[in-house]
DNA sequence: TTTTTTTATAAACACTGTTTAGTAACTTTG
DNA sequence: CAAAGTTACTAAACAGTGTTTATAAAAAAA
């Protein structure tokens, strides 16, 4: 019998009709202004349609921030053609803040708000594709340890923490609007700045044997 | 006439009386649990009259922000007592881990939270507290530089950025409930162990000549 | 065709920040 | 001292928000 399996599928369209809607109204005005009576609207749906099909607005933006890890992912795809281990490692904190300036709104969902996980923690299977993004990152420095650019002894762990912690400090910084203190306008450039100290950082401690 | 300076006082000693109601509730609640009914509930006053004294919530929250600013910086006061530069700033850094983790909710104002930043940029008077604690880690990197721990050449405000990125994304990323990634629960552990190599780093940034 | 199950919604609930119109109290003036 | 003017305050409303409930319509199974 394939009715069932028919409204199965539809059940699945359905979500993915909310979902579209959900995700277009968000990367145009972000969460807060995203209301559900919004979301209901542009489907022509009522809003408590949208209650059938998820449990609540945190359940529905954290497939949002799913996807959003996806698509980073996918940006992080192209970086295993780069031979050597450190360039690489250079470059992966490149597109991370190039992901985090083109999607502030994504970038948010998934590393600032603290809406979508507060039914969760990220050990959850849903935030598989989050935690494929820092394997990536702890992958690259074991590469640098096995070329000899880092210390065998550093704790591959601790130090993929404080790699991002920068980077993610960097970003967020600039994304909540904190780089004003510069009293230019110069904050793009204080990015690429700090960005460029940085990798010259860890090429000193790379060759500090 | 003293009456119009009574009524002067008075009139502080309302806005006053709002904002420490506000920032009682905020500490316990956070931002959005902190509305203006409940702020007017605690003092015994309609809603209406908070916006007699302030503009709107932001306004209010604004000037927690302000002695959220005016608390770290009494934190960091005691810092002047060590005498070598590359100490001080690695104690620093400490006291801003902190002060992070004793008071998440004033650190989310300060650093993270763009409502009180909307109608405002760092420039603003209204920020020189924050400008102020910048100003302390500047001072105590341009002791470094003379104290020959870092090059001269070195831009003393990317470092400054450099450094203030790589702390506020560590906390960040563990106040906003992102250091789930690892699967054991010694997230402050974490934090202590990044903390340590990061200042491991900067000593052999400051050896190499 | 009747019964059962599924799907959708209108309306309400309990909130939110904010504004408006009107009242009561205090201050100044005649 | 009484009248006029000013200030302080609030009840009520406005326009939103996320979410739940009772009800009706449509589809599937009997």
């Amino acid at each position: 019998m394939g009715i069932s399996e028919r409204r199965e599928r539809e059940k699945e369209e359905m979500k993915d009709l909310i979902l579209q809607a959900a995700l277009k109204l968000f990367l145009e005005n972000g969460y807060e202004k995203t209301s559900i009576r919004a979301i209901a609207d542009l489907i022509e749906y009522s809003p408590a349609t949208i209650y059938l099909y998820y449990k609540d607005k945190n359940e529905l933006f954290l497939e949002i921030q799913m996807l959003a890890f996806e698509s980073m992912n996918e940006a992080f795809e192209g970086i295993l053609v780069i031979q050597d281990p450190l360039a690489r490692l250079i470059k992966i904190g490149e597109l991370y803040i190039q992901f985090a300036l083109d999607h502030p709104e994504l970038y948010d969902l998934m590393f600032i708000m603290e809406a979508p996980m507060e039914s969760l923690d990220c050990q959850d299977k849903k935030w598989q594709d989050g935690q494929a993004s820092f394997e990536s990152l702890k992958m690259i420095i074991r590469d640098c340890q096995d070329a000899n650019y880092f210390k065998k002894e550093y704790d591959v762990e601790t130090l993929s923490l404080t790699i991002w912690s920068y980077i993610h400090g960097l970003v967020s910084l600039y994304l909540k609007k904190r780089l004003g203190i510069f009293d230019d306008n110069r904050e793009l450039e204080r990015i690429q700045e700090s960005n460029a100290m940085f990798s010259q950082f860890l090429k000193i401690i790379s060759e500090q044997k």
